[in-house]
DNA sequence: GAGCTACTATGACGACTGTCATAGCGAGGG
DNA sequence: CCCTCGCTATGACAGTCGTCATAGTAGCTC
């Protein structure tokens, strides 16, 4: 998850959506995006010309591709799939990250939804458009795993709800409580549907 | 869900939440909150003595205990309780607003969390507390209809947990489908934890 | 070397923010 | 009448924000 060796445009989009996931996108400053990226302050015109708003959409592009690849990741990482696996292994990137790491972050999209939906359409696309993103790999996962395809959509968002929400529950408490327990509770409810599995 | 026929007082608080589920904590200033309570400006600093902060943790404060008291009316509102009844008067209860009045609005405690849970340990305390006020009764209602004591605090939070994911979502994509979602395909599996039911 | 392009550097602008200081109001009681 | 007390009114402060204007540098090509 680091990203030092890209360029400087790239570092800025990353420390962007990582200022985000901590403070909300109120309260992170371009000058702070650009001072936690390393990169100069001079670039953020150059390379953001549509000021705020592209930033944060690139971040949250970002975001949205992230969250697909490691659903990929966590799939090609298991020799024999099923849907409370992969379940158990995206909430688990989270308790892992809490416990290691405190419980400073969340999710940028969320975050951009919180803070944007009523502000700015166009945050509130991209962060829908990372929604979807995020939503088909799961969907698709749980369609190769043997869930009718009628099924599929409905779980991976339920799959991703319960998560987000799970996410606030947690950072509140500062307890991965919230998080375990939707994934034990939700664990069978997923394999159940999945007969093949 | 009216308030101006109470103190000034009161009503800064209840601004400050409808303030927040709007747009945040950052983005709403303290004039906003008085203007849109109609109440003086020097008002703010006699009433809220500590500040910005104590302000939203009293807003966070009646969020919790209004969130207490629908469910509570949910309860009562129906002859014969089931756990996805439940679950769905408290979803149906954003559904109809998002299909009334836009998708405007978002959970103030999620919100706060987002926005201040690395920043402000007040804060993020409030809305621990807040969640906490909202899972309790949530999970005595359970009992109370037969699902075990032991499973009742963990299915609580799986349901606040998918609904304020769900909020998030649907807030993003302008769509309910993602609280439709997680209301139909979390219904059977409450309803299973209720053999009494 | 001139000229063009990509990128950097820096200071300024106006519009906010939360907080504070100070003063004013009106009613109630001595 | 005066004094206090709850509440209001308003201007100011220091700080930060996103954005812009302008200038400067490095590297490339002709």
């Amino acid at each position: 998850m680091a990203g030092s060796e890209r360029g400087p445009r790239e570092r800025m989009v990353f420390s962007a959506a990582q200022l985000i996931r901590r403070h909300g996108v109120d309260a992170t400053g371009m000058r702070d995006v650009a001072a936690h990226a390393g990169a100069p302050r001079g670039s953020l015109q150059h390379y953001f010309p549509g000021g705020k708003e592209q930033l944060v959409g690139e971040a949250l592009r970002w975001a949205g591709r992230y969250a697909a690849d490691r659903v990929a990741r966590f799939l090609a990482a298991m020799e024999r799939p099923t849907p409370s696996g992969l379940f158990g292994a995206m909430v688990g990137q989270w308790t892992d990250e809490y416990e290691r790491a405190g419980f400073a972050a969340g999710c940028p999209v969320a975050a951009a939804t919180v803070d944007c939906a009523a502000s700015s359409e166009a945050t509130r696309k991209a962060a829908a458009d990372a929604f979807a993103a995020w939503t088909r790999p799961v969907a698709d996962a749980l369609t190769g795993m043997g869930v009718p395809e009628a099924r599929s959509e409905p779980l991976a968002t339920l799959m991703i709800s319960a998560l987000e929400g799970a996410i606030v529950v947690a950072r509140a408490e500062r307890d991965v409580r919230a998080l375990t327990t939707v994934a034990r509770e939700l664990g069978p409810l997923l394999d159940a549907a999945a007969p093949r599995a």
